[in-house]
DNA sequence: TTGAAAGCGCTAACAG
DNA sequence: CTGTTAGCGCTTTCAA
């Protein structure tokens, strides 16, 4: 037999529809009777409501989108991970995406959201084309962003304070006797957080008496390659950096290997500075500091804020929602002299 | 205004819910005046149908489930992003669950998903639960497994050949002439991978002349930590083994960690082989040699042999699909002497 | 080419 | 406590 429905149920049972759908929603008014029976032919037949048909008279589907720029990203990933954890708890599904750079995907996605009528939509990805920025505005669907602020629009961030964290990075560096501080950023075209930690690891420099030097300088996309890529560039300015600090953990990695790759130590040449938090610190030699991001947090408290959003409720945020930032020493850095 | 609906469309169009539904899916048999104002209105209101309603008369929702041990695994996440890309690719939508060890998670997830009405379901988990066991198979939905073989039951695998992979592993590290060859295995309980790779590495050394010796012989469960652990048991046998086989990259990361850390050298001490080529095997100094599975090749041929499954296709597979497995050297193994 | 009407599987008034 | 009835938003015969 093909997919049981309601009437069959019923049929079996003897019963109207509406008592087999009031056992299946546990309503009082129903003699115990007849709730057995009933549940006995459910049993029997294997039924399963129709999400399908209970989401088109409910008006409600219990689902949520996210846009994830690269799932195979730690980083990212443990952030999914908390936001699935989060949403099963209170019974909500996760649509995922991950669209790889590719911005048609993301538009495709975010349409197919709208279809779908998911009840929130979570995008961790920076870079929005005009195009999606129109689209998502328009939307009439929550949004929320989580661990990145996209510039000029009208959505709440779950973020850190991108300044203040890499600020405290540089200057934990410039604490350390370190006067010769290189810079591996993220992307500063349309990225707020790019720019806020650029800036963060600037000031922190002239706070501390150092002179800023743009050698010193570099900028990656966030991955262990770059990171590399950038470390060798680093490696042949002459005098070279006594420490780096890369806004990414993946990038601090690639840094430590190019250093590693060079014939030169992590952190008696060089120190050696991440940011993010991912797993990623402790499993590289010797263990990564970083200027942590609450990972875990930041994914429970972008859905709690999103049901609020959802619910309309009166505690639904109004702006963005700021988690601190935490450093963890490692291994990595040493102090000068 | 909220969320417009079909009708809607068609009344400011002056024309037919029918006729509003035909340009949407794009029949013939619409002149096209008619289908030019219509589609005006369509963008003028932003409608978009809804996806609901659509797939309960269609009876067909173009959503897969996919069921995940652990996202933040970096194998898995990779085969996900995987099975995302190529599943996007054909219009269907990915509902995922990370169980996180909880298998009351998967099996709500399962009854999830049947609600749901997902057409095919995709599980990278292992070890099924009775209850689990018993709910896929009278499921009645495409079931098929990736990069797991759960014993005794009736749905497709893909996979690697576990057992012939760690026999080549084990043989490459007898081939540089080591002889004191520890193993980190998986979990032996109810796995079959688990039990392949051991038998694997068993033969290849007694093959090879070399006496098995259960000193040399650990498990743990595939994460980093339980590397790290069995690792630190293995380095107070002895004699001391001059290589290991660990049957995950983490493990071997882990593992490789431990050895760093009790101040001995990859390779020069001890060599370390992995499992899986993740990308893990990369950002590890030395970088980790591996026998690789090919990761994204088993997201693509999953969701393609699912759809094959979905459709009833003639070339739906049959029995497990097995993809091969290659030794890829890097710098974490040397020759003895 | 176009439209009227039936129905996908379920819930929710409203009666009884 | 239980059943009848009317949709939820769309597609799909069947006629026109």
């Amino acid at each position: 037999m093909k997919k049981p429905k309601i009437k069959d149920v019923a049929k079996m049972a003897g019963v109207s529809t509406t008592t087999v759908s009031r056992v299946l929603n546990g309503e009082r008014y129903v003699k115990d009777e007849l709730k057995a029976k009933v549940q006995r032919v459910i049993d029997e037949l294997g039924y399963s409501p129709s999400h399908i048909a209970r989401s088109l008279v409910r008006q409600k589907t219990n689902l949520i989108g996210v846009i994830v720029p690269d799932l195979t990203s730690s980083f990212h990933a443990t952030i999914l991970s908390s936001i699935e954890q989060t949403a099963s708890r209170s019974g909500y599904s996760l649509l995922v995406c991950d669209i790889h750079e590719d911005t048609d995907k993301e538009l495709q996605y975010l349409n197919i959201f709208k279809e779908m009528r998911v009840e929130g939509i979570i995008i961790m990805h920076e870079k929005l084309s005009d195009k999606i920025q129109n689209l998502i505005n328009k939307l009439d669907i929550p949004v929320i962003f989580s661990s990145v602020r996209p510039p000029d629009q009208k959505f709440i961030s779950v973020i850190i304070d991108d300044y203040h964290a890499a600020y405290d990075a540089a200057r934990y560096l410039a604490g350390l006797g370190h006067t010769r501080i290189a810079f591996i950023g993220g992307d500063m075209r349309d990225v707020t957080s790019g720019q806020s930690r650029y800036l963060g690891y600037r000031n922190a420099l002239e706070d501390s008496g150092i002179a800023v030097d743009d050698d010193y300088i570099r900028f990656g996309d966030y991955k262990p390659r770059s990171g590399y890529d950038r470390m060798k560039e680093l490696l042949d300015v002459s005098p070279r950096p006594t420490a780096v600090f890369a806004v990414s953990d993946d990038m601090a990695a690639g840094a430590m290997n190019c250093i590693h790759d060079q014939k030169l130590s992590v952190p008696e040449d060089i120190s050696v500075i991440g940011f993010d938090g991912s797993q990623l610190t402790e499993l590289v030699r010797p263990r990564l500091s970083s200027m942590e991001q609450p990972i875990e947090d930041m994914g429970r408290v972008t859905v709690d804020s999103l049901f609020d959003l959802i619910q309309g409720n009166e505690k639904a945020p109004k702006e963005d929602l700021i988690l601190q930032h935490q450093l963890v020493v490692r291994d990595s850095c040493r102090a000068l002299q």
